[in-house]
DNA sequence: ATGAAAGCGCTAACAG
DNA sequence: CTGTTAGCGCTTTCAT
């Protein structure tokens, strides 16, 4: 349907090989047949087949992202830092979704290499060696974000346990008697990101060894409503460190109909510092995993594999970025 | 580096054709032959090159959608529905923003269409005669959602003005003494989709008409909070129609400040039912545009385009797919 | 400065 | 049941 260079070298009257160089500008061209060549393709409306340029090229211009979401905040503050950043060095972008589901992460990342995308960044439900060597056998330059998934696969994100462990730090610092680690559960195939719970839990694990006088206590069920519930009406100063602020934000509803507020009935922290939080009283002391830089450290790293790439088969070997994470002080601590 | 074909075929001794024949099960094969070329194809991990796929077949299995934002809620919402049931058919989704720019939106359909997705599902915010040419360029089945962008061009969506006439007519019964509309400013070049708002202003002028006792009175500028301030300070009893639940909820969060609330000391609704909703007391009475079954029926819309396209060229005439709004009841009205 | 020809990897029409 | 051949639209040597 749409016009290719066949059509205009039959229009122009020259050949395929020459129409080429007037649209690239590259080569020696006679400044008169190139005018009139773009003049003739400006008019029939020309538009590459962006298929055939990237078969015959190798190289798409496109790069995929693989992510659990869109509908979590956190994903989508990256995604649209992600476009923003690849649009601005002409790179579009495909964004998948996995949706927890490690197969469907599997055929995404299959997918999209077989499209050919000059590089995946990922935030991967899997980890371990066989999934690294999954990852190895697309040979895509490839940066996971978030979860470290092995050795050798290039990783940004903020280091959960100390994020974590400042949480628990600042409570105990305010004196409370018990310091609760609320959480989804961890074994089940739930659609969470598992991976960064688990370290937030090894966090609270570790820091509270700290506190001889604290004894760890998690709630890590999907009835934690009722548990925290239960753990206020013993009467002990509480403060319950939530491993993301949904949970914090369910809690703060919940405990309004038994007319508790923090912080002065209980003390509270969430985890991600999602916009909902703007519109929310009191205040909730949250973690900013700070995904702007994430994202942004990200895109950077792929592009330097990408840029490298070309020539040596091989994953700039295990470039780690760890960013700093940010305790935002709120009201309810 | 991957390997094709042509590489299969000469390992197993056989024309590529004949490979082609066992991996897609087409034609007539002996069950040996396709027996041992899978059993090559598997161990050697082959794997089609889908660019290579698309340009041969002239259909890539891949539908693209382009949004303004993937923050905002509601495109989440869509983007998330479109994915799972694009996903389902067994198709990919090639998700692409435009953040409110008429050129980029141009841009990111022109690129789409370049890739040879099969259909395109688009937010714009562009309309008219002159862009509805530009999308019949494209020769691509498309059809949007939100904005209704000229006639002939496939629509789902709600009636917005319905929507508004709703909550005017409710806040009427309940006998507020003033009514205003909060809006952004309709004119400048703002990151907004304005065409929707442009709407609910019409549907708010109108229901105003019905009530002679009443005054129709428009914010429609960023310093809103200040005007809402004002308003309230004359002492009538006022109801604010927002044409966005975040203005609603800047509206509530800023009045907190001056010790009054919804609904003793004013009136409010929201629009979009976004999940903040579900934290933030009291409940915001809002209007639910139904971004679930707007997606889904714009999906089904494109698919029945996709599957009826192949041999003719037409756009299926000008299917428009009005689905009813939902008012919220809340405690704020 | 321009053209001919081969190739990217897969599909499809037509023979045998 | 299998192979030959041509083609999708663009890029890229290598000649001329």
């Amino acid at each position: 349907m749409a016009i290719t260079t066949k059509d205009l070298a039959q229009l122009c009257g020259v050949s395929r090989t020459t129409i080429h160089r007037a649209l690239n500008g590259t080569g020696r061209i006679k400044p008169e047949t190139k005018e009139m060549i773009l003049q003739v393709a400006k008019e029939h409306g020309y538009r590459p087949d962006l298929l055939a340029t990237g078969l015959a090229k190798g190289q798409t211009y496109n790069i995929g992202v693989v992510v659990l979401d869109v509908k979590n905040r956190y994903f989508a503050q990256m995604l649209s830092t992600i476009s923003t950043e690849a649009y601005a060095r002409g790179y579009g972008v495909n964004i998948t979704l996995h949706g927890g589901d490690a197969g469907t992460e599997r055929e995404q990342l299959t997918r999209l290499a077989d499209y050919r995308v000059d590089g995946i960044i990922l935030s991967s439900v899997n980890e371990g060696e066989a999934y690294r060597t999954f990852l190895e056998s697309l040979h895509r330059p490839i940066v996971s974000v978030d979860n470290r998934i092995a050795d050798g696969i290039p990783f940004v994100g903020i280091d959960q346990r100390a994020a974590v462990r400042e949480a628990v730090q600042r409570a105990a610092e305010k004196g409370y008697e018990r310091i609760v680690f609320v959480c989804p559960p961890l074994d089940t195939k739930n659609r969470q990101n598992l991976y960064v719970h688990k370290e937030r839990l090894l966090g609270y694990e570790e820091e509270m060894k700290r506190y001889p006088a604290l004894r760890p206590e998690c709630i890590l069920s999907w009835d934690y409503l009722q548990k925290v519930d239960a753990i206020l009406k013993e009467g002990k100063r509480t403060a319950f460190v939530c491993t993301a602020d949904e949970y914090a934000l369910e809690i703060m509803k919940d405990q309004k109909r038994a007319k508790r507020k923090a912080p002065v009935d209980y003390g509270i922290t969430g985890f991600d510092n999602i916009d909902t939080l703007a519109y929310v009283t009191p205040q909730l002391s949250t973690i900013s995993n700070v995904v702007d830089e994430v994202a942004k450290s990200a895109v950077e790293m792929l592009f330097a594999m990408i840029d490298a790439e070309p020539e040596v088969e091989q994953m700039t070997g295990d470039s780690q970025r760890i960013l700093p994470h940010r305790y935002l002080e709120g009201e309810t601590l």
